[in-house]
RNA sequence: CGGGGUAUAGCGCAGUCUGGUAGCGCACCUGCUUUGGGAGCAGGGGGUCGGGGGUUCGAAUCCCUCUACCCCGACCA
């Protein structure tokens, strides 16, 4: 057996001991790349990082990074942390361990839910795993702020957090355990947040144009963290779990949860059909009693039961092609939050029927009717008696006309704001967040700083975050072929691959490798050098389905006429160029991007 | 937490209904041949069939139970 040894400090040149090794040789790097795609794998970049040897499972929503994915998963960090750094925020550390005190001080403890993994230690005191760190920086800024002479600060880490997720799910995109850049900004006044706010809002652009994907950035709710700006970055995939809403005309950009329907002015039309009733025998959904019926679900009304406040029940009417908007829904005064549908037995006793046949028609309880549902004439919707439902429904003549809410999810063609453009929906997935805070941390946890005047203010904050591993998947969403991935360079783990034909046979090819290699590396360029002694098809496979983005052959054939063949990860063909020129061309082609 | 499903070699699977002592492909190891798009032949290693309990002369297979994982549904970077 062949005696291996570690490639100890190759291409390192002696006096330069500090910079990072980037090239490597297949034979001393595991590519663990497999042929059959793992079962559990669903979405594109969770089947391609388990094939191409990025990562592997641990448990459920736990993974650990292969030596080839933390490639990527380190560049995109870098490009962050620069950004970061440009922007002037400073770069801290903080523990992963939080003191359940931080958190019983700012109310989260109770408020967070099961989502926060809870410790104890051997002293049966309570610690969290933290899934986010405001608590700890605005512990950490009222212990070392004092003055406005200290502010702005925008304080940043590159950590791991926990979230126990109800459902883990698509590899690293969803993950329990993943790795976030968390930044908070302090303020003496909500001008100074502004302005911190927007140059964070820029240095995120300058971020993921600066990895080379495909983004926007969309108005987004405020959620559970609250606050009053938000901005969401959403990296564009079919496979996103968010949808987002873009208007033709501006730059009108919002997350559906927060998009605003902009009602038509119109009155509905007058009524034209006379009140009747229909039998509709098992017919429950919407798209049941349209087909039953024969009507379209846009002239139907569907009535949904919610909880209210103590105990109540409300209403919700919307037109019955559309979808209720929780976020919406949940801001109506009475209507508990979080959105809860009433149960069958609430829902019996309250309307006197099963859920499936509700209508609006003599309900007892608070009725909230959608826009789109307040404008129709001649409706179906359900008669309140199991297997019924009325036809020919009129607001004003049937049942009492209402003043109309915004409380369904925004559709491809509504109206864009201002009733300027139209509304079109894409998918995208959340990769940065930017919210304005405001002072509920530094209120709740007293963190002032002294004014010009001597006198305690709370700070004002803004947090930043940007999900780290996500965006390592979200980069495969966007960037792959059916041959594997295809890594945008500045992200590829490797810039150049270097795949020499039968270097086992081929003493010249042999030979021409190494130098070649010794002339990448010296050139500083980031080579794969494939030095296994593999057949040809086996090593472009894995060269193509780990996504190098540009590679160099090497055989007998090109050797006699003194060239490699280049070939870019999206060529359809390779093409050769003379060897004494092959470094410059790489230069120029890393360059061009 | 509710509903559905799976658990057999590192990976992907068959075998379970109808009990008889475990197999296929890929990967791995050895040898020979091959060598510009996932090679061929020959040989080889590797599994307490998720755990526990039961039925039986005999259990991967039947029964009970536990566990883990996957998929579908309820404000997440």
């Amino acid at each position: 057996m062949q005696r291996k040894t570690l490639p100890f400090a190759e291409g390192l040149p002696d006096d330069a001991p500090k910079k990072r090794k980037l090239s490597m040789r297949t034979s001393s790097f595991p590519l663990s790349t497999v042929k059959e795609t793992p079962a559990d794998a669903e979405i594109v970049s969770h089947k391609l990082m388990l094939r191409a040897g990025m990562i592997r499972k641990l448990a459920t929503g736990l993974y650990t990074w292969l030596p080839l994915g933390l490639r990527v998963l380190r560049k995109v960090e870098n490009i962050i942390r620069e950004e970061m750094d440009r922007s002037g925020a400073i770069e801290v550390l903080m523990p992963a361990v939080q003191p359940s005190e931080l958190w019983r001080e700012s109310g989260r403890w109770e408020m967070y839910g099961p989502e926060l993994l809870r410790l104890q230690d051997r002293h049966g005191r309570d610690f969290c795993y933290g899934p986010t760190h405001e608590e700890v920086i605005t512990d950490l800024a009222r212990r070392e702020i004092r003055s406005y002479k200290q502010l702005p600060i925008n304080f940043y880490q590159i950590q791991t957090k926990f979230r126990d997720e109800v459902r883990p799910r698509f590899g690293v995109m969803r993950a329990r355990e993943f790795i976030m850049k968390d930044a908070y900004s302090f303020h003496m006044d909500q001008d100074s947040l502004s302005e911190t706010y927007d140059v964070m809002y820029a240095t995120y652009s300058r971020i993921f144009d600066r990895l080379g994907l495909d983004y926007r950035a969309v108005q987004a709710d405020t959620g559970a963290i609250g606050g009053n700006a938000s901005h969401e970055f959403h990296v564009l995939a079919d496979s996103g779990e968010d949808a987002i809403a873009f208007s033709s005309e501006g730059n009108y950009a919002a997350n559906v949860e927060l998009a605003a329907v902009t009602p038509l002015r119109a009155a509905h039309a007058a009524p034209g059909e006379e009140l009747r009733e229909v039998e509709t025998p098992g017919a429950h959904s919407i798209a049941e009693v349209s087909e039953f019926l024969g009507v379209p679900g846009s002239r139907c009304v569907k009535t949904l039961v919610v909880q209210g406040e103590n105990d109540t029940l409300v209403a919700l009417v919307l037109r019955g092609d559309h979808e209720l908007n929780r976020v919406k829904a949940e801001k109506l005064d009475g209507v508990a939050a979080p959105l809860e549908l009433a149960d069958e037995s609430s829902v019996l006793a309250a309307c006197g029927c099963r859920p499936g046949s509700i209508g609006p028609l003599g309900l007892d309880i608070p009725i909230f009717v959608d826009h789109a549902a307040a404008r129709l004439a001649d409706f179906v919707c359900g008669a309140n008696r199991d297997g019924v439902h009325l036809a020919g429904a009129n607001w004003g003549r049937d049942l009492a006309a209402v003043e109309s809410v915004d409380i369904r999810n925004v559709v491809d063609g509504d109206p864009g704001p201002d009733g300027r453009g139209v509304l079109s929906i894409v998918r995208g997935i959340e990769v940065g967040h930017i919210f304005q805070l405001g002072s509920k941390y530094s209120h709740s946890m007293n963190a002032t700083a002294l004014d010009e005047s001597g006198r305690a203010v709370e700070m004002i904050m803004g947090c930043y975050g940007i999900g780290v591993t996500r965006i390592v998947a979200a980069a495969i969403e966007q960037n792959h072929d059916d041959r594997g991935i295809v890594w945008p360079i500045p992200v590829a783990p490797f810039q150049v691959a270097l795949a020499p034909i039968s270097m086992g046979r081929s003493q010249r090819t042999r030979v021409a490798a190494e130098a070649l290699y010794r002339e990448l590396l010296a050139a500083g360029i980031d080579t794969l050098f494939d030095d296994r002694d593999i057949r040809p098809g086996v090593m472009f496979a894995d060269l193509e389905l780990i996504g190098i983005p540009h590679r160099v052959v090497l055989g007998e054939r090109g050797l006699d006429s003194g060239t490699a063949e280049y070939k870019g990860r999206r060529d359809e063909k390779p093409r050769d160029i003379p060897l004494d020129e092959l470094v410059p061309y790489l230069r120029s082609a890393l360059a061009a991007n």
